[in-house]
Formats: C-alpha cells, structure tokens, sequence
DNA sequence: AAAGAGCTTGCTACCGGTAGCAAGCGCCGC
DNA sequence: GCGGCGCTTGCTACCGGTAGCAAGCTCTTT
C-alpha cells in the first residue's frame, strides 16, 4: 500500500512542471492539448488524483457540508437524509454527519465543523438556543448556518420548513368538517419549536370556529413509546365522557404509539371514540395497520430549496413550503 | 464576518513565534507555563483554534471516517448511524456519510473518500463486488475498508456481522419446537451476500431436520411495499394446502409487509394459518400492532467492534457476534 | 523584418499547520 | 570559572495544492 502519487511526480513523469500537471486537471486552464495528453497518460499509469486536502486549504473550500442531527428515533429522518446526502453529492458537496448529544453538543459541533472549515452546516431538526451562538464563536468567520424542518429561532439564520399555518389550516377544516369538537395536541418536547408553530396553528384555527384546544399532552421525545406513555396516561386519567374526540399529533411516529394505545389497550375504537392524525407520512403510516391520516412534508422541495441555498443558487432567507393532506382511516 | 486567526497572528499578539503558538496548543508539547498563558489569552482574545484541515495536511490524519449507504428504506440504518457518528465522535472522528446511488457509486465514492484523505471507510450494509476494487484503486494506498452489517465478499476486507449460523440454529430449532414442517424464506435482493448467509443457514439448520426449505420468494428491494407485494403474489398463486406454515423474512420491514398482508388483503390469522419471522427488531416491531417474532441484532456490540478496528485499538478481522431471539406472537 | 498579440509554461509566494534540528538560556556541579 | 545538561524557543523544510506574474514561444500583422 504504497502512498498517493502527487503533481510533483507526475510531472517528472511527464517531463513538465507541477504546475502543468495541476492545470491538466484543470477545466478551462491554458494547456495545450499535446501537454495534457501526456500529463494524463502519467497521472494514469502513477494513478493519480488531486488530493482535495491540499486543495481545501489553499482556495478556503472545502465542499463539504456539516449536517447536525440530534434525535435519531425518527424514521423520517432517513428519507430526509438520503435526499440531502444525494442532492448535496450531485453538486459535488459531501455530507459530514454530526451527532448532537449529550457528550458532543453544539457549541463543540459547531466549533468542530469551523475548525474543518465545512462550507456551511445544515441544522437538521435539532433544537438551538439563542445562547449557544451568543457563545463568542459566531463572531468569527463561522461558517453560514441554515434550520432544515425546524423552525430558526435566530435573526439572520434562515429555516427551510413545510409550512405549518397552511398545513393546520387544511388539517382543522378537515376535522371541522367532519364534525369533531374537542380537539386535543400531543407534542413530543414542549421547548422545541416547531412544537409551538404546529400547536399553535392548530389552537388558532380552531379558535375561527369558536373552539379552543385545551387539551395539551407532551411526550418525552419522539418515539412511539413516548406516544403510547403519553396517551396511555391521559387516557387512564380522563373519565371517556371528558375525553378529547380528535388528537392531533406532532408526528406521526407519536400518533402511532397512540394509536397502539387506543386500540389494543383500551379497546377503542378509531376514528370512532378517538381520531387521530399524524405528520410526516412514514412509509409505515400507510399499512393497513395503522392507516393514518396524516400530513405529508414536502421533502424533496425542502431539501432541493436549503441545498439551493448552500450552493448559493437562491436566496438564503426563510422558507415555508406547502405540503398535503394525507386522508387515510384515522380521521 | 471576518476570517478565522492564525497561529502567526495570535503569535504576533502574544510576542512569540507561531511556532510556541502551535506548542501551546499540543499537549505534551515543550513550553513554559508562563509562553502556555499569555499564547492561550490572546488565542481567546482572537477567537483562534487550529485549522484541521491545515492539520491534517501536515500529518496525514483528518480523523473522518466515510461510511456507505446506499439503502435508506430500512429504519433500521437509523440507530445503527446514531451509534456509528456517537462512537466515532468519542474517539475524536467524524464521519462523512455517503450515498451510494445510481449516480454516485461505489467507485466513485471511493475515489472521492480517497482524496479527502478519510482514514477509513465502513460500507454498511451494502453491497459491493470484487471487480469494483479491481478497478485499479486498490493498489494506490486506498484508506483501510471495513463491513459493518453485511459479509465481506472480498479477501482481506473485514466485516463485522450478527452472527448468522447462530441466530438461525436459534430460530429454526424454536420453530421445529414449535411444530411447524413447511418452511420459507423470503430475501429482499438476491445479489446481496447477507441473504445468502441467512438463507443459507436457515436451510442448513431445516436440513438437520430432515425437512428442505423449496420456498424462497423475493422482494425487489428492502421496503414494506416489497415484502408485501412479494407475498401477496405467492399467496394469489398458491392454494392454502400447498403453502408453507412459517415464513421466515430477511429483515422486519419485509416481514411488517408480509404481516399486512396476510392479516388484512387475505384474512389469514398469525401465526396459526401462517408464521412469521423478521430480523433487527425494530422499534415498530414490537409494538401490538405488529408483534412480531425476530432476531435482535448486537448493534452496540458490532458498532463498538468496527470502532475499535478503525482506531486500531483491535485487530481488523471479520468478527460474527452473536444477537438475541425476541419472542413475540408471530411465531 | 520588426513589432505586437496571445497562448503556454515555469516561477515565486502562499494556504496553515507539523517535524525535527540547532541555538539560546539558565542552572548545576566540579 | 568553565563545561555540560536540559529545557525552551526559533528556525528551515515540508505537506500538496492554488494564484497570479512574467518570460518564452508562436504566429500574425504591417
């Protein structure tokens, strides 16, 4: 396993100079066609390549692109993540996937990422306080950061989101129509903020026909148990005359541990005794199963219009993008 | 937003050389209590720390690891990946994540990791053929390649797998306990090496038996759409006498599909008219929903392992680790 | 034939670190 | 008072590219 070859010893090979063998792999560069050729058939045969490091630090690019991630529970952070990945990869980006917890938080994602000099860092999802940035660090060249499905509770950082006033409209017109009036939201960790938006759509369209949302459940994350705990104390506690008769869940993962809840440990029955919906449209959400009503995240929009951004091709400034009703047998 | 310092301004700053600069900033590194002070005070006044990239050009070592994917439908690749960029990260790595697709395969993504200069790369869970690496890289010092979650079919490339023959010497001795003589197998893409191994033992272990597994169905690709539509094509064309008594599928998502379809499109009850096996155990697997009878795999215990391998805290040979049966009502 | 335009090529300087040599310095013992 | 030891510091050279200037060359134009 010998060591990379580099421009140097090409161009030996070759009888030219270093700097005729970069330009050989340069598109557009002066060279003649004759120069080339024999450039190439050395950097061939010594099975050459740029090295990207070197090239990185000289032009201050790195074309790599930090993702912060920090609840990996979802399912729908997979298709979200394929996208992003491919997308990227297409403009010659590369994703450098950051795991945000306990032991590596955001201050050391974001002062790690600085430090390899990515070209822009993707908030994917995860929560962020205005402190964190009050850190001292923004003020130096950091490199731009962008909020993907999540709302940016920062000035000046702009969020790419699946636009949660439209969607609650669509959702509560749906359940009005339908006759339900004692609508409840189960959210999965109250400080996050597009908890808030989407709850807060919900309670305001309601209010339009004159009912307020009162009921509030809060589940520990999202993950189905989380879900099921959440609605099964609700349910334990609340007499069935007082129940909600709808309840709108934050996402869809939440709504399925609800909805595992209802039926096998309460024996009710859904949408009958209880509707349920959901958000995201996991591939799951679609079984027989579970067959929930839910809203769909317009994925590929989001994730061309923040990969837009990052290349520089659009505007870097917040975005809500519509997606749709999905009407399935929950509600 | 200005550009980030540099040792030789901080060293300017300080009134000493970039060099002390850079001693202060490595441990063990030769310097006066008094030179570490007044460097890390206008280090902090500059807001500087050291450029890795700068770094890793000079040593050789950019401490990223690349990982492969190039199947983002199982949810299962989601703890795996949280476990993967959590350990990697408590070593001091990071890991550049990267789709393997029809646009950018696996020769492509090699040659891209290579000039990123990654210490090592970790194909997980997919695919990859012997002529891939023939193609003339491997010779050239490629970083170090490791399999995590599917068999190496490459000499001298290890693989950190679930112990296979384990797992179904486990299960098919519980299914014989159980009763059942018909059995089937269902692989999601027949190329890939781990539904061969799988498969391969499930009928060695039936062999034992004295009973042969005639039944192989096969899904298009790893999703609940194709497990499903695979049995519901195998049951359409086979009269209920001549169907098998238990399906054993390659993984849960095949299975949940499989499981919907027989339970809601033929009304078939599980797991008397028909068994059902998965493998991975997924979060949804075991909710009532579901219930399903599978085969946990040991993911801590394998991500620890390829982390060790890629720190070079342990030697890098394929390791099988054995997984645990998880009861449940489907078999 | 001379001059100028335009392409090609090599060069210096630089990106921001690391490695390891050698000089400077303080301190000790003899 | 001098030699020697050990720590600290600065230095040169280097990692493998990029940027942009300037010299060399060809070819055209007058």
């Amino acid at each position: 396993m010998s060591k990379r070859a580099t421009a140097r010893e090409v161009a030996a090979a070759a009888g030219v100079s270093k700097w005729t063998v970069i330009r050989a792999f340069t598109p557009g560069a002066s060279i003649t066609e004759e120069s080339r050729r024999r450039v190439l058939a050395a950097a061939e045969a010594l099975n050459y390549t740029p090295n990207l490091l070197a090239r990185s630090l000289a032009t201050n690019l790195t074309h790599q692109v930090a993702v912060f991630v920090d609840d990996f529970a979802n399912p729908q952070k997979l298709p979200f993540l394929e996208a992003l990945t491919a997308r990227l990869q297409a403009e010659g980006r590369v994703v450098m996937l950051i795991n945000i917890n306990t032991q590596f938080d955001h201050v050391r994602a974001l002062l790690n990422a600085d430090q390899r000099q990515v070209d822009a860092v993707i908030l994917f999802g995860t929560a962020f306080r205005d402190e964190t940035l009050r850190d001292r660090k923004l003020s130096k060249g950091m490199p731009p950061l962008f909020v993907l499905a999540r709302d940016s509770q920062i000035e000046g950082i702009p969020a790419v989101v699946c636009d949660a006033q439209l969607a609650l409209r669509d959702i509560v017109s749906h359940l009005a129509g339908k006759g339900y009036r004692r609508p409840g939201f189960m959210a999965g960790a109250q400080v996050l903020s597009t908890a808030l938006q989407r709850k807060h759509y919900f309670a305001h369209f309601w209010g339009r026909h004159g009912i307020s949302v009162s009921t509030e459940l809060s589940a520990d994350d999202y993950s189905w148990k989380a879900g099921a705990t959440a609605l099964h104390s609700y349910l334990s506690i609340t007499p069935p005359a007082e129940r909600i008769d709808v309840l709108m869940c934050e996402n869809d993962i939440l709504a399925m541990g609800a909805l595992d809840v209802l039926r096998s440990d309460f024996g009710l029955r859904v949408p009958e005794d209880m509707a349920v919906l959901g958000f995201d449209n996991l591939e799951l959400s679609g079984t027989p199963a579970y067959s929930l009503t839910t809203y769909e995240q317009p994925l590929h929009a989001m994730v061309d219009t923040v990969v837009a951004m990052v290349t520089g091709d659009l505007e870097s400034k917040t975005v809500a993008i519509s997606g749709q009703l999905i009407l399935r047998s929950t509600a």
